[in-house]
RNA sequence: GUGGCCUUGGUGUAGCGGUAGCACAAGAGUUUGUGGCACUCUUAGCACGGGUUCGAUUCCCGUAGGUCACCCCA
C-alpha cells in the first residue's frame, strides 16, 4: 500500500495535466522564442510597423462576421465562453478580425489614414493536433490597414514577411500567390465553377457536395482522389479575373520581380478564411519532414473593415506561426538566441563570508552589475564549478582571510588569475576588468 | 470528428511472463581555501485504469497524451 501512495506523488493525475494541444513553454525554449521575438521587433521597426495587442477574448460574433460563419474555424475550431452575465465570447482563433475591429473602434484612421500595425500573441483553435499544429499556438502577424487600394501594400506585407523569415535564416522557402477575385468577378466565377461541376456532382466527394453549394471555391483544394478527374478542365481563374483585378494581380508580380522574389503562381490556392479578397498568398518550407504547412500566410481584405461596421476601407495582412518558425529553425540547424552570462559569480568560504557575501552582491547590483551565486552550495569547488558552467567571466572568493583584510579575491575565470583587491574598490576593480 | 502507429528515470535509449540495465544530465566526494578533464558514489523510471495469470513493465481491453493521415490551417 505504502507503494501505491509514493506513485501517486509522482505522476501528475490526468485531470490536472495541460489540455490536450496545449503546451508549457519551458525555460529551455526560452533561447527560441527570444530569437524569434528580438527578429520580429528588428523587423517591425525597420519596416515601421507599430505594435498593437488586442484581447484574448472578443465577441464570438466578431469571428462569425470576419472570418465567415461557413468556415471551418467558425464552425468547429472555436473555443466558446459563456460568461455569468450572458455574453457570448470566443478565444481568438486568429488576430486580423480583432485589429480591423480595433481599428474601427478607436477611429485609428483619424489621426493617421494609414496604419502600420503589427501583433504576437496566443490564438486557440479547437482542432486535432499533431506536428506544427496545437489548440493553443502564437501568431506573429503584419497589418497595414487604410490608405489607397494600392498593390503596393500587398507587396510591402509579402516583403516585410519575406525578410523576417530571412532574419531568421529560414531556408528553402516556397512563397504561393494567387488572387481570388473581388465582389465583382469573384461571384461570376463561383457560379461557372458551380455551372462545370453541377453535372458531375453525384461522382464527387460528400464534402465538395457541401462545398458545391456553401463555398464553391473550395472545390478547387480538394484532395479527394475521385474529385481529381474534374479539376484538369476547371475554368481557370486568372482568366475570369476582372479587369481591376487582374490589373492588381499583375502589379503585385511586377513588383515581386521588381523585389527579386521568386513565387509561384497557384491558382489552386484559396484561404479558409472568408475575409480575403484578390490577393493571397502562403509561404512554404520544402525539405524533407517539413509538413508543418504553411510557414505563413496572408492577403488582401478589402472588405473586412466594411463588413464591420466600419467605412469601406483596404487591409494587407499577413501572419507566422511561431511553433512552425522554431520548428523549421530547429530543422534547419539554426542555432539559438545566445543567453547572455551574468558577469561575477560570487563565492562563499564558511559561514561569516556567507552572510558578507548577500550585501556584496546588493552593492554590484545596485552598480549595475549582474551577479550570480550558489550560496546554497558550501564547498569552494562545487561553487566554482557552478561559476564555469554559467559561463561567467569573473568570480568573486570571499572567505575568512579576506573579510579580515577587507578585501575580495576577483579571479579572471579564463585565463585562470587572481588578485585580491580591498572591498571599496570592489565596484570599480570589476567595471575595469570587464571593460 | 474518423483511422494507423507510439508511450520505460529529468533527457535519450536497452530489455524480459518472475518488478529493470546503459549513456547524458543532476547531487556528493577524490583530505585540509580554487573550476573546465578523469575516477568513485548517490538520487531517479516501466503514462493511467481494468482483465488474463501463481505472478505483468512485458499479453489483451479501455482511457489519456503524443504522432501520422484525412479535413483545414499558422
Amino acid at each position: 500500500m505504502p507503494d501505491k501512495k509514493i506513485k501517486e506523488k509522482k505522476t501528475i493525475p490526468d485531470g490536472l495535466k495541460t489540455p490536450k494541444g496545449m503546451h508549457d513553454i519551458l525555460p529551455g525554449e526560452e533561447v527560441w522564442w527570444d530569437k524569434l521575438y528580438r527578429a520580429a521587433e528588428k523587423i517591425s521597426e525597420f519596416y515601421g510597423f507599430h505594435k498593437i495587442e488586442t484581447p484574448i477574448l472578443e465577441q464570438a460574433s466578431l469571428f462569425e462576421r470576419a472570418v465567415g460563419e461557413d468556415t471551418d474555424i467558425v464552425q468547429k475550431e472555436m473555443y466558446i465562453v459563456k460568461t455569468k452575465g450572458g455574453d457570448v465570447l470566443a478565444l481568438r482563433p486568429e488576430c486580423t478580425a480583432p485589429v480591423a475591429r480595433a481599428f474601427i473602434e478607436h477611429s485609428l484612421g483619424k489621426s493617421s489614414p494609414l496604419q502600420k500595425l503589427w501583433y504576437s500573441g496566443p490564438m486557440f483553435r479547437y482542432e486535432n493536433p499533431q506536428a506544427g499544429r496545437f489548440r493553443q499556438f502564437h501568431q506573429i502577424g503584419f497589418e497595414t490597414i487604410g490608405g489607397p487600394n494600392d498593390p503596393m501594400y500587398d507587396a510591402q506585407i509579402i516583403i516585410t514577411t519575406q525578410r523576417f523569415l530571412e532574419e531568421l535564416k529560414i531556408k528553402n522557402l516556397n512563397l504561393k500567390i494567387n488572387s481570388i477575385g473581388c465582389r465583382v468577378c469573384r461571384p461570376i466565377y463561383k457560379r461557372q465553377l458551380q455551372t462545370y461541376y453541377k453535372p458531375h456532382l453525384k461522382q464527387l466527394c460528400a464534402d465538395c457536395n457541401r462545398r458545391y453549394a456553401t463555398n464553391p471555391l473550395r472545390l478547387l483544394d480538394c484532395k479527394n482522389e475521385k474529385c481529381q478527374p474534374f479539376k484538369e478542365k476547371v475554368p481557370n481563374f486568372f482568366d475570369k479575373l476582372c479587369t481591376t483585378c487582374s490589373t492588381h494581380l499583375k502589379t503585385v508580380l511586377e513588383y515581386m520581380d521588381e523585389l527579386k522574389i521568386p513565387y509561384s503562381l497557384d491558382n489552386q490556392l484559396v484561404r479558409g478564411l472568408d475575409y480575403y479578397s484578390r490577393t493571397v498568398f502562403e509561404f512554404y518550407v520544402e525539405g524533407d519532414g517539413m509538413n508543418l504547412g504553411a510557414v505563413a500566410g496572408g492577403g488582401r481584405y478589402d472588405y473586412l473593415l466594411e463588413a464591420l461596421g466600419g467605412r469601406p476601407t483596404p487591409g494587407v495582412g499577413a501572419a507566422l506561426g511561431s511553433e512552425r518558425l522554431i520548428e523549421v529553425m530547429k530543422a534547419q540547424g539554426a542555432t539559438p538566441q545566445l543567453r547572455v552570462p551574468r558577469k561575477v559569480f560570487m563565492i562563499h568560504v564558511g559561514e561569516q563570508a556567507k552572510k558578507k557575501s548577500l550585501g556584496i552582491i546588493e552593492e554590484l547590483r545596485r552598480g549595475n552589475i549582474s551577479v550570480t551565486e550558489a550560496l546554497s552550495r558550501e564547498s569552494l569547488k562545487a561553487q566554482l564549478k557552478m561559476a564555469d558552467r554559467e559561463g561567467a567571466p569573473l568570480a568573486l572568493i570571499l572567505g575568512q582571510k579576506e573579510i579580515f583584510e577587507n578585501s575580495i579575491i576577483i579571479r579572471d575565470l579564463k585565463n585562470s588569475l587572481q588578485e585580491n583587491v580591498p572591498l571599496e574598490r570592489l565596484v570599480e576593480e570589476i567595471k575595469k576588468r570587464l571593460k
